[in-house]
DNA sequence: TTAAAAAATGTAAGCGCTTACATTTTAGAG
DNA sequence: CTCTAAAATGTAAGCGCTTACATTTTTTAA
């Protein structure tokens, strides 16, 4: 083995400088700005660190830098694929900029995300991404008082003031529901995911409101049934609206998942879409197309979103106040699920 | 504000003490082993840790305890939902045990691989997880050099030494093959993802090979086709495979997302499944149910996988060196997209 | 009541790095 | 060749926490 002060396998800094015969202040400076050190210098210990096989400690540096250059996510679950497509391209963004994320879940638990957010803190992220406005304000506070930059993500509202990145949830249900309505549809039912602490879900619910209202119909003829996510639990609800609502015609689903459980229970009640009943979802993922018939659906750039969001985090790091909220486009994809309302 | 010693908002260890009128080092046993500090104490400590909403440095927590708690994971990207699930488990698991998970996705490249384990290590992962035995020799040797415990996931191979959870790829797709022998099956087209660095994909082809062996047919026989991951690559190779060998009776994809392209392929190209062709897929994900027709694949445990991979490094990183490899089962999932080879 | 053991608490030495400031070396100008 | 400014390097003081060891307090037992 080489010389360490103190044998345990693992260089620390100090050995380099040993090896190199420089100062540890030299080594540091090679490593983070090696601008300020000559030329011959720099060769020789970058030698060192090789040799070595030197990594610097994480703790040390992080305490001594006061940064750890980790960026924290608390989304709600992996498995859905609108998260795990956004965190992806988060994840890339980050790494291009020399960041590395950390990943909590909260399983749509308010009480958990809580926690999640606490432990993210206490491993000290930099900053830290967020879905949705909807959260307790001592999470805020919390934050605030740790002096940790926050975003938002996956919702846009213009009348927030925090920083996001994100679309327009109400708009985008509101115009695809418009889309239903000039279907002809009059009896429509939302299959939602539980909206208590969803800002997301709630906005898209309100967004079908705002689309009947328009039309002059009264926003409280909506049905709604709020179930978790999942297919299965899109299967039940699907069946609860159509045996509470037989005239229903259209089901609008606050998103995919829920949508392509509502087409599977309307293939078993032996109920035909679009023929009878007209089904929509809500994200585009790749069920949407791959569903029998195909969903109409809100496009959202679940990527794009992710990759701002790493852009947007890392720019409020900086301390660059710029561009401190952003709103994305959605798109109306129209495909089979959505028919002309039966007379 | 309270007399923090000095005046930048985030109180430290040192404020909380003085609040509590204690030393740092009960402060810090009461947050660590609160068992061996007074009742009395506890209380007022605790107190003031409230008051001051004060929480850990974890730059200087990791230094001065050598360790960080965090563990981190490499996988190919978050986008396939296989990985996206045992992950989400992985992470639950590690939540219950204290611990925070670091990710980073390779995009099913070596190099990046390297980067991010070399990344990873840097931010002081006490252990790391990586998919498959596949990777350079250095890697490993970092890793051992590090001190960092490793435990690979996603392949079980009874040859391999390391620590590992998985099931065994080959064994798998061997049964899977023998079954759609067993349908009367003769030409069989295999389309695989790369498989120059990724054992299980090789893996996979190899059971084919090896079903194939036991009936006395020549494993050469085997066409096979590689392509990157996604339904629109499966596509593509899928009409490659008919061109190129039409005599193909049944396609055997590796994985479900590119046997659900095949399946969208063959429904183009006017190929009946499982009439006039045959497809299999590999994972047992969502999209696999829900194709047109359903697809018979191979079920892996994904989440199983991930709690049990948390469980298995958490044990490693306490010392204890019980059940350092861990075998899962896979079955056999029979559906329509399987059927008796055309005569 | 008192000595010994156990429990609670305090003291202070690092952990390995960054960085302000001090010092030395080098380069450039006269 | 000398003087000065700039570049390179070194010195050493923390960063905020944990923990071995020392000290004080409480409990237990004789």
């Amino acid at each position: 083995m080489t010389n360490n002060t103190k044998d345990n396998g693992v260089p620390t800094l100090a050995d380099v400088a040993l090896h190199a015969n420089v100062s540890t202040a030299t080594v540091s400076r090679c490593l983070n700005s090696p601008e300020r050190v000559g030329e011959k210098t720099r060769q020789r210990v970058m030698k060192a660190v090789q040799d070595l096989g030197y990594a610097p400690n994480f703790g040390a540096q992080a305490l001594a830098a006061r940064q750890t250059n980790t960026i924290a996510a608390v989304i709600p679950t992996m498995e859905n694929a609108v998260f795990a497509r956004g965190l992806q391209a988060f994840q890339e963004e980050l790494g291009r900029h020399g960041k590395t994320l950390l990943v909590a879940s909260s399983a749509y638990d308010a009480d958990l995300e809580e926690q999640q957010v606490r432990a993210l803190a206490a491993r000290g992220a930099d900053g830290i991404l967020l879905i949705g406005y909807d959260r307790a304000p001592d999470i805020y506070a919390f934050l605030a008082k740790q002096q940790i930059p926050t975003l938002i993500a996956w919702s846009f509202n213009p009348e927030e003031t925090r920083p996001s990145v994100g679309f327009n949830n109400r708009a985008a249900m509101t115009e695809l529901a418009r889309q239903v309505i000039g279907h002809g549809h009059k009896h429509i039912a939302c299959v939602s995911a539980p909206t208590a602490s969803n800002d997301r879900a709630r906005e898209r619910v309100e967004g079908i409101r705002d689309a009947m209202s328009q039309v002059g119909q009264s926003s409280s003829d909506l049905v709604v049934v709020e179930t978790p996510y999942g297919i299965e639990t899109g299967e039940r609800a699907f069946r609860q609206v159509m045996t509470e609502s037989p005239r229903t015609t259209a089901v609008m689903c606050v998103n995919d998942v829920l949508a392509v459980g509502a087409l599977r229970a309307a293939r078993e009640m032996g109920i035909k879409v679009p023929d009878d009943v007209s089904v929509t979802g809500f994200d585009d993922i790749e069920i949407a197309t791959l569903a029998e018939p195909p969903l109409t659906t809100v496009h959202v750039p679940h990527r794009e979103m992710g990759r701002c969001a790493a852009d947007m985090l890392i720019h409020i790091l900086r301390g660059d106040q710029d561009g401190h909220t952003l709103e994305l486009a959605t798109e109306i994809r129209v495909r089979q699920s959505l028919g002309p309302a039966p007379n």
